[in-house]
DNA sequence: TTATTTATAGACCAAAAGGTCTATAAGTGG
DNA sequence: CCACTTATAGACCTTTTGGTCTATAAATAA
C-alpha cells in the first residue's frame, strides 16, 4: 500500500480550510509522512485558489464547509482553471447532496474529517496516483444519489401515458421538423408534400399532444424523450 | 417454498448466468455459506425474470454478458416491476460504461467473476443488508466515468460564446415566458407591459441570439443552459 | 454634459401560423 | 364490402408573429 521507493517524487499538496487549527493538525499529519510536500496553506477558499495558481499543486485538500466562499464554488473555479491538480474534500458531513455535487464538480476525493490520520494519507496516495478516493460508505451514498435523481427523472418523462406514442410515422418526421425550427415552407419542401398538408399534420399533432401552438410541441417532444442530445448522452441504456 | 424456520431470515437469491457451470459453483459457494437461501436458479434471462416474479428473491445475482437477451435489459425489466428485489451484477469485464448502464438502471452491487469467493459472500451481505457494494477499483471507474459525462455536456453547453449572457434582464424574463409557449399577449400581461413592447423585446432578442422565431430562441434557450427541470435536477452547482 | 443602454410603446405591414371544413386515394382489418 | 386510419391537399378566414421605423423617459457610462 505505502510506496517506500525513495526516488520518486514527492506529492505536492496544497492546504485549504479555514479553521486554523484544523489546518495545523492536518499539516502536521502530512508532512510527518516523509511522502508529501505541503507547498501551502489557506484558511480562506479565495487566497486559495490564488495559491493553487501560483503552485500549481498536485492535491488539494479542500475543506467544502467554509463560510465567505463555498468549498464547491473554489473547487468549480479551480477546476476550471485546468492546473492538472487533483482535488480531495474534507468536510465533516457524509451528506449525499454534498458529496455528489463535489464530485459532480470534478473532485477526485472526498473524506470525512473524523477519519483516521491513516485513512487521509491513503486517500492522497490514491488520489496522487491517479486514481479517484470515495470511502465505501460515501460511494455507497453517492450511488444512491445518483441512482433515485435517475429514477425521478425518467419516471417523470416515461410516466407511461406519453402522447408522442399516438403520433403516426410521417407526423414525427414534421414534428422533429418543427423540433429544429423550421416553418411550414421549410417542412413542405423537405418532405415533398404541400404546405397544406403540412398544416393539416401539424394541426392533428397539437390535438394528439394537447397544445396550441408549435411552441408547445416543440417544449413537450423535449421534455418526453424526443430525439434530444443531452438525454442521449445520460440515458445509453 | 420452504420457509425457513430460523431466528434470522436468510437472504433468498436468486442465480441467472447462461454458463452452467458457473451457475453451479456460484450456488455451491453461496449454499455452503449457511448464511443464505438460494430459491432458483437460470441459465436465461427471461426465465431468470419469471422466477424473480413467482419468487420476489431478497437478491439477484445477473451475469450481465449474456447471448440472447442483455443482462441490463433484464435489470431494466426487473426494476419496473418493483418487487423489492435487489439486483447485483457479475460480469467478467470492469468496462467503466457497463458499470455506469448497470449502475444507472438501479443495481445495488457490481462484482466481478474474477472475484474471490469470499468477496462475492461479502457484497451479498452488504446489498442485502440495505447498502450499494462497488469494489473501490470498480468505484472509481464509475465515478471517472460519471466525471468525463458531466464535463463533456457542461463545456459543449458553455462553451464560453453563451449568447444568452447578452441578454438583459428583462430580455431573460420575455424568453423565459416564451420558453413556456406564451403568446405575446400572454407575456404583457404577465409582465404589465404593452403587447407592442414584448415584440420589441422579441425582436431584440432575436438578434442577439442570431435566430429567426421563437422556435429556435426557445430551442436555444434549452440547448444552452436556460432554466430548465432536467438540468436544473443534475446541475446545481 | 453627452452618448449609450434599457425599457417602454405606437403605427403599419407582410408573412407565418393556426382553425375549420371538405375531399380523395391508398391501405388495413373486420 | 364497409369502416377506419393515414397521407394527401384545397379553400377561407382569423390570429399571431415578425420586421421596420420612430419616439420617449430613465439610468448609466464616458
Amino acid at each position: 500500500m505505502r510506496r517506500a521507493i525513495e526516488y520518486k517524487k514527492k506529492a505536492r499538496v496544497l492546504l485549504i480550510d479555514d479553521n486554523y487549527e484544523h489546518l495545523t493538525g492536518i499539516k502536521e499529519i502530512i508532512s510527518m509522512e516523509g511522502e508529501f510536500d505541503v507547498v501551502g496553506t489557506s484558511t480562506s477558499a479565495n487566497v486559495g485558489i490564488s495559491l493553487a495558481k501560483k503552485t500549481r499543486p498536485d492535491i488539494i485538500l479542500m475543506d467544502i464547509n467554509m463560510p465567505e466562499k463555498d468549498g464547491l464554488q473554489a473547487i468549480q473555479e479551480i477546476e476550471s482553471l485546468n492546473l492538472g491538480t487533483r482535488i480531495i474534500c474534507l468536510s465533516g458531513y457524509d451528506d449525499a447532496d454534498l458529496i455528489f455535487r463535489a464530485m459532480k464538480l470534478g473532485a477526485k476525493g472526498y473524506v470525512l474529517k473524523t477519519m483516521a490520520s491513516g485513512q487521509l494519507i491513503y486517500a492522497i496516495e490514491e488520489v496522487a496516483s491517479g486514481k479517484i478516493y470515495l470511502p465505501p460508505a460515501l460511494c455507497s451514498r453517492f450511488i444512491e444519489y445518483f441512482q433515485t435523481s435517475f429514477k425521478e427523472e425518467s419516471a417523470s418523462s416515461s410516466d407511461e401515458e406519453n402522447l408522442l406514442s399516438y403520433l403516426t410515422q410521417r407526423e414525427e418526421e414534421v414534428l422533429d421538423l418543427l423540433t429544429q425550427g423550421i416553418t411550414y415552407k421549410g417542412v413542405a419542401s423537405k418532405l415533398f408534400i404541400s404546405e397544406t398538408t403540412v398544416k393539416t399534420h401539424v394541426n392533428n399533432i397539437f390535438q394528439k399532444l394537447q397544445v396550441n401552438d408549435r411552441t408547445q410541441a416543440v417544449l413537450y417532444a423535449i421534455n418526453n424523450g424526443f430525439t434530444n442530445k443531452k438525454k442521449a448522452l445520460m440515458s445509453k441504456i
